[in-house]
DNA sequence: GTCTATAAACGGATAGAC
DNA sequence: GTCTATCCGTTTATAGAC
């Protein structure tokens, strides 16, 4: 791996431990085995470093979420499939801890991977909502867009509080009681023939 | 208003906008008006004041759960006045913050109220959610734990992806979606009489 | 491309005067 | 109690040698 690409993927470990305040262009180099002069050489300072690490892990939560939910089977089944996704839970999303930085969304071109990643995320998510309603197999009264917002904010949520907890317990709660919510919503699940 | 008391209050602020890191002595110093003689007067440095902080304003958040959820009413409306209580919603959570900050985790004596705040407010909605089953207002097939630790996370989540959009909407979005799940599983909700 | 030298400002405090 | 002086390490670079 070049210096270049070393550099950024110890920026994206550094931003996800420790957020983009937290991270010096130091222990960049040092985790990244390169000397200034190298780090100043491929990139302009941290703002810039920092972009291509964001992007690409941006890039990455993106294929993760779409594989996932682009997987053929019943709507609920896919959105079943994201929430219980295997995820490092006690290290929280490296996305969604990007937007409690000041410092990263004062900066436009630092906070855009991060606005987009979510509006497509909840978009996406709405679609496969839809797509199930259209199919007959979900209660019509269910609102794709409020209730994919919902199972976004939920795993968020999860993080937050797994961390809080220093265990992964009350993430697999959260998500297990929304899973449990939207399952009631099934149209297999109503007995109201 | 003292001056320990300004440097308190300074400092739950800059938590809250800027978090532990990136929160200094000095900016604590300059927003309170105190010069560094008297904050090292008051407080032996900044751990020590970010404990009292945080204490203060885990307590605050608490107290102010605790008047929603323990008000009179159906299980239902309370955890909705819950959820639809009045927020900053783009400033996001003071405690849930925290838990992004590695030198708070890092800190048993910070991160203890971050802790405790977080299965204190669990275990209060389950004890909402238990008491609405066992006065039948709730479908008894919903688990009382695994359902609130679902409420907080989608207001803890609802905050990133509103800061994420650099709007409110996502979050209120977020908790109408499941409101209105919660709301189908409420006894008066069922038509299978 | 990478290394070393240099630097102004900040972080987080201590010490002693008033 | 509060102020000023001082301190050492870090942050975030820039400049120039190799």
């Amino acid at each position: 791996m070049s210096s270049a690409e070393r550099l950024i993927e110890s920026t994206r470990e550094l931003l996800w431990e420790r957020g983009y305040t937290g991270t010096s262009p130091r222990a960049i180099q040092q985790r990244a085995g390169a000397g200034q002069g190298s780090m100043y050489h491929h990139f302009s300072g941290k703002p810039e470093l920092a972009r291509a690490a964001i992007g690409r892990t941006a890039e990455e939560m993106r294929a993760t979420a779409e594989a996932v939910l682009s997987a053929p089977g019943p709507a609920l089944e896919r959105i079943a499939a994201y929430l219980h996704r295997e995820r490092a839970v006690l290290r929280g999303c490296p996305v969604g801890r990007l937007t409690q930085d000041p410092d990263v969304m004062a900066d436009a071109t630092l906070s855009e991977p991060v606005k987009q990643t979510f509006a497509w995320l909840v978009g996406r998510i709405a679609e496969v909502l839809r797509e199930g309603r259209d199919r007959g197999e979900l209660d019509v009264a269910l609102d794709p867009e409020s209730t994919a917002a919902t199972v976004v904010a939920v795993v968020q949520g999860g993080y937050v509080l797994a961390r809080a907890a220093g265990s992964s317990e009350p993430f697999d709660r959260a998500v297990s009681g929304v899973a449990s919510l939207l399952a009631a919503r099934g149209t297999s699940a109503r007995n109201d023939d």
